[in-house]
This record gives C-alpha cells, structure tokens and sequence, in this order.
RNA sequence: GGUCUCGUAGUUCAAUGGAUAGAAUAGAAGUUUCCUAAACUUUAGAUACAGGUUCGAUCCCUGUCGAGACCA
C-alpha cells in the first residue's frame, strides 16, 4: 500500500475516531506538500468543513495531532496553515520502502488484473511510407501496450493494414505506365518509398490530364477529374482486383511486398511489434452477416432504397449509412465486423483503437453501434484519440510535400546523437558496433521522448530546426542521468570488491542518520512510480510516465551534485546512498522501457 | 450551417475545483583541485476577453474573439 492510500485510511480512521462520522478515505484529497513548506504530504480539508461543522484550523490540528498520536512510526510532525494539514513522513517509513524495494527488479510492475485487452496501431497504408504522425502513433501504441502490461493486463498489440482500395491502385497504374520494369532492388530504394514515388507521379500525371481537360476540352473541373484517362483506368483496376482478376493480384501482391519489406525495417528500428496483424484485403468483407443482424433486432432499417441505416439521434448524433443501396458496405461496417472478430479471436474485456482525432466520430459512431448490437466487447471499445503533428508551416500535407519523411527523420536523429556525442569526446573506450547502437540509442531516444512527453489528446508542434534538443526535459538527460548512476555503481562495486580482500572489521550498526533534503525527495519520487503506472494506465497517457521520470532524473542530479556516494561520510551512508542510487537507476530505466526507450550503462 | 476540440511565460509543454499557476528552452548571473558540466545553483517572465457558480476557478456554466477537426 503506498503512502498516499495510507494516509487517506489513518485520516479516515481519525476523522471517525475524532467526531463520530465515517468519511470513505477515497474522498479525502491528498497532495505533496510544496515545497516552500514543511512536510511531504498535505490533507486538503476545506472540502469537510461543512460536514464536520469546524473551522479548517482546528480540524487541522485535531487531526494533525490525533493522526502523530495514533502512528508515530509514521508521522513525525504536522503543521497548519490555512486549510491544509501538512503531514511530515518518518524516515523509518522511507528506509524501509527503500530496504524492501532496491533490490526488486520489477519494481513498479502492478499485480495481475485478469483483464485482457488489444491495443491496435500503427495502421498504415501500403501506398506510401511512413510519416512523422505515423511515429507518434506508433510510439504511443507501443507506450500504451507496455504500461497497461506493467499495471497487470494480458495486452495483445494488433495492426490493420490498408492494402486494399483506390489508393494502392493508383500507385499500380503509376508503375505500370511509367516504372519500365524498375524495382527497388534496380534502383536501389526502399520498397515503401518506392512505391511511394508511383504514388505521387500518379497524382501529377492526374493533376496534367486534368488541367489538358480542362483547358483544351473546356470540361467542367468536376467531371474532368472523373474522366481523366489515368483515374478512369485507375477505376478499372480497382474493380479487377476485386474480381480477383489474376495479372492484377500478382501486381498488387508484388507491390505490396516490396512495401512490407520497407517497413520491415522501419518497425526493427522504431522497435513496432504486433502480435497480430490485420490485413484490410481479408477483413473488408466482414461486417456483412450484422447488416443482416442489426436488421433483425431492429437496430437498423432499410430506407425505400434499399440502404441500411442506423438512427443514432436519440445518441446526440445523426443517421448514419451502415449498407449502401448497392448491396456493398461502407467503412464503418468492417470495423464492426473487425471489433466482432477481435474479441472471439481473443477474447479481450477492453479494445484500444490508437487512432488520429480526425476520427473521433467514426469511433463514438462504431461504439454506439456495437453497443446498440449487444456486441459483447462493445464498452470495452476505446478511442485512444491523438492529435495531429503540426509543423511551424502548417498541417502536413503529402500532397505539398510538406511531411516529414519517418526514416529520414530517424537517421538525422541518429546523425545528430554521433555529433554531439563525438563533440563531447566520452567514449573513447567504445567498440565500433557499440558506438552504433548508442547513437540509435540517443537519436531514438530523444525523438520517442519528445513525441511521448505530451498528453496524447493534444496536438503538437514539431519545429524540425529547434523541437529535438538533448538537454533539459529530453530523452538523451534522462539517458544521461542513468548512465551516470550505472557509473556510480560500477565504481562501488570495485572499492567493495577491493575492501572484501581486506580482512573484514564488523561494522558496528549504527542509529542511522536522519535522511537529507536530497535524499528524502528522491525517495518520496520514487515511492510513487507504481502510483504512476497505474494513472498513465487509466488514462492511457505515456505523458504521465516521461513527466514523472524527468522529474526522477531531476532529483538525482541534484542529489549527486550535493551528496557524494562513493566518499559517502560513513559507511552507512555509503550503503544507504548506493541503493538509493540502484533504486532510482531502476525506475530510470523501468520507466523509460514503457516508453519504449532504451538506457545506455555509458554515454 | 451543425457537432466537437483547443487558446497558459518569447517558444515548446505541465497543473484530479485547492496554497504564491509548475517545467524545459531561449535571456541574465554563477558553479569543475571532489562519483561523467548531455549536469547543478540563482534570476526575470504567462492563464485570449467579458460575465456567472463557489469559501476558493487555468479547470465548471454563458457569451465574444481566435485556431483546428469532423459531419454534410
């Protein structure tokens, strides 16, 4: 139980001791106590003053006092200003949640829930490769995985690919016109960023015959872009895949190999895992069988037309169209299909969409559905809902060329961590191979950092020439501070493996000292991680964890700028210092691997 | 037109209705005989505007202005 849910039960307990009224500890509201005062934790009291019939100054030090009485092995003192208790913890609380955890390599992990839930991410298309909002969807999709794992899920990772549809054939049409047998083998690129060349040389040969129609033949802009020769045949192609016509599957299953192939690599240097994958030419047809369902339990109706629709008005929402009047289905119904197989495949409580707020009505759309077709999963549907990356020009946009390429993006990163490592002159002793991956290391680190550091809901900035630093709130200090504490603790090791030669004096127990500023800060920090895990977790927000580790490394540095371990002033201190410091390497590293990011022992 | 989201230091981000609104960076000033200065310390700087609810509002409600997304 950690110190916060403790202190809510004593107060409870005190509070009905003291007047006779049961509060449930739930509804008491604790906080760190700032700094400019003394104490760890504060009681918020104005909220039962009313109930309690008493000025906040003298329940403060009723229960202030009653609580310092009832357990002083874990309060030690107690001041009031205002309306807030500010409770001071005993040492003895700190040391022995410091002796009970450091060496526990787990540290943080939350005990095992039953709950089983699939995050699906990544999603991407097979026509063009991956962006910087693709990262910070993936980043985020992984983050979220491995926190809801640490607070004691099953979680299963799942990807829908997009293989299917108008767009890819553009591409197709492009490479048979223009590729004259090419392949990226041939000229040496990427598979996604080549098939990404045909996609956008479709859209400027489209854009020419457009513009040829429309000046020359005086065509209407609307019906020229129907009838420019390329998207009509463009058209054709689609509807011969789905006739399964067999030149065009070959060329659609070569295509898209060459696509995976690219992200192949991409996903092993971002370190994207699924468990499963969808594929779109697979699952688009599901779906169908709950038209049918919906239409018998009268979730949906058929308009004159003969299209199937649901009325969502009484949801605050509109109709929405779940079968055209052609017989074919519409987006939303493959996800239906799609959420329906998910759960019998896995049989998951909870389903997490990572997917860009442009689409949070599609979701609430696809719950309400669910939900109105008694799916069994459907309140478990979640839309993990993330904002666009924006940069100082605008909004990305593929067809102004104005996004940022996802591989180009990592290999600069990558390029910067080796210039400014090799600017510091550090790591001499470093093997070639190891100095490769510590520049990964770095250059991921710092961008995953930077993507996962703000609240998913929110959109964000991303200024190519200023967003990635390597100081101050980032990845690499983080880093930093870990590689640090690992030297630290290498050098303990040696001057204890050196002493142990040395006949052993038994060393008299001493009282131990009353801890430092430096030393309680870092503890109370790292007494709340698995509190952490659990909020980011609930809020699905890896925001919460890389604000709370910061906020760890922060307070090591300060720690080691003012206290030294290794000439520690006993050796009870030493030992005190050095577990702290292999506590807080822990957290350090914890934490950042439900980031997905790695720390270095050196940099 | 309808629905929704967002406006916080120069900039990028925090803040379950609680204390004097926190960080980082950029700015100013310091810290290296001592465990890695990618660090530490000090300093200055912000809630778009106008009302309302509340003991207390960045947060809840209404309106105005501004940015964005979605649905037609």
């Amino acid at each position: 139980m950690n110190i916060i849910t403790q202190i809510k039960s004593a107060a409870s307990i005190a509070i009905e001791a003291l007047y006779g009224i049961q509060l449930a500890p739930e509804a008491i509201l604790i906080n760190a106590t700032k700094p400019e005062f003394t104490g760890d934790y504060t009681v918020v009291l104005f909220s039962f003053v009313k109930q309690l019939k008493k000025s906040p100054e003298v329940l403060g030090e009723e229960i202030g006092r009653k609580l310092v009485d009832n357990q002083p092995d874990l309060f030690t003192g107690f001041n009031v200003i205002k309306g807030f208790l500010n409770l001071t913890v005993a040492d003895f609380y700190w040391r022995t949640f410091l002796d009970e955890n450091a060496g526990n390599p787990d540290f943080g992990r939350l005990p095992a829930t039953g709950h089983k839930v699939m995050v699906e991410y990544s999603s991407p298309n097979t026509n063009k490769p991956l962006h910087l909002g693709h990262l910070r969807n993936n980043f985020l999709g992984y983050s979220i995985t491995e926190i809801l794992k640490a607070a004691g899920n099953e979680v299963f990772s799942s990807c829908v690919v997009n293989d299917r549809g108008i767009h890819i054939c553009k591409s197709m049409i492009a490479w048979q016109l223009f590729a004259d047998g090419a392949t990226p083998e041939s000229t040496h690129t990427k598979g996604d960023h080549f098939v990404g060349e045909y996609y956008i040389k479709f859209n400027d040969e489209y854009k020419r015959q457009v513009k040829t129609l429309v000046d020359d033949q005086k065509l209407e802009p609307e019906l020229a872009e129907k009838q420019a020769p390329i998207m009509e045949a463009t058209q054709k192609m689609l509807l011969d895949w789905e006739e399964g016509k067999p030149e065009v599957i070959a060329l659609w299953k070569k295509m898209n190999e060459w696509v995976y192939a690219g992200f192949d690599v991409t996903y092993a240097a971002i370190g994207s895992h699924f468990d499963k994958i969808y594929y779109e030419s697979n699952t688009y047809l599901l779906g169908k069988d709950l038209v049918e369902t919906g239409l018998q339990k009268q979730v949906f109706y058929k308009k004159e037309d003969g299209s199937v629709w649901i009325d969502l008005t009484a949801d605050g929402l509109d109709e929405k169209l779940v079968r055209r009047k052609d017989g074919t289905s519409v987006y939303i119904t493959q996800d239906i299909g799609l959420a329906e197989q998910k759960q019998k495949e896995f049989n998951i409580d909870q389903s997490i969409y990572v997917v860009g707020d442009e689409q949070n009505y599609h979701f609430k759309v696809l719950k309400l559905i669910c939900q109105h077709l008694g799916l069994p999963s459907a309140d478990g549907i979640f839309h993990l809902s993330y904002g666009m990356v924006e940069l100082p020009s605008g909004k990305m946009k593929s067809r102004e060329g104005t996004v940022v390429d996802a591989d180009e993006l990592i290999a600069d990163m990558i390029t910067i961590a080796r210039d400014k490592t090799e600017e510091l002159g550090k790591v001499q002793d470093f093997a070639s191979e190891a100095l490769t991956a510590l520049y990964q290391t770095i250059g991921l680190g710092a961008l995953k950092f930077f993507l996962l550091r703000v609240d998913p809901k929110k959109k964000m900035m991303f200024n190519p020439h200023e967003s990635i630093d390597f100081h101050g709130f980032t990845g690499p200090f983080i880093q930093y501070t870990h590689a640090r504490i690992k030297s630290i603790l290498r050098k303990v090791e040696s001057k204890e493996a050196s002493a142990s030669a040395l006949p052993q004096t038994p060393t008299p127990t001493a009282q131990p000292s009353k801890l430092l500023k430096q030393e309680k800060d870092l503890l109370v920090a790292l007494e709340q991680f698995p509190a952490t895990i659990q909020e980011a977790a609930t809020e699905q927000d890896p925001s919460k964890i890389a604000i709370y580790i910061f906020g760890v490394a922060k307070l090591f540095s300060a720690f080691y700028a003012d206290l030294s371990i290794i000439n520690a002033e006993t050796p009870e201190k030493m030992h005190f210092r050095t577990e702290l410091a292999k506590l807080t390497g822990r957290v350090i590293k914890n934490g950042m691997q439900l980031l997905g990011i790695q720390v270095p022992e050196q940099m």
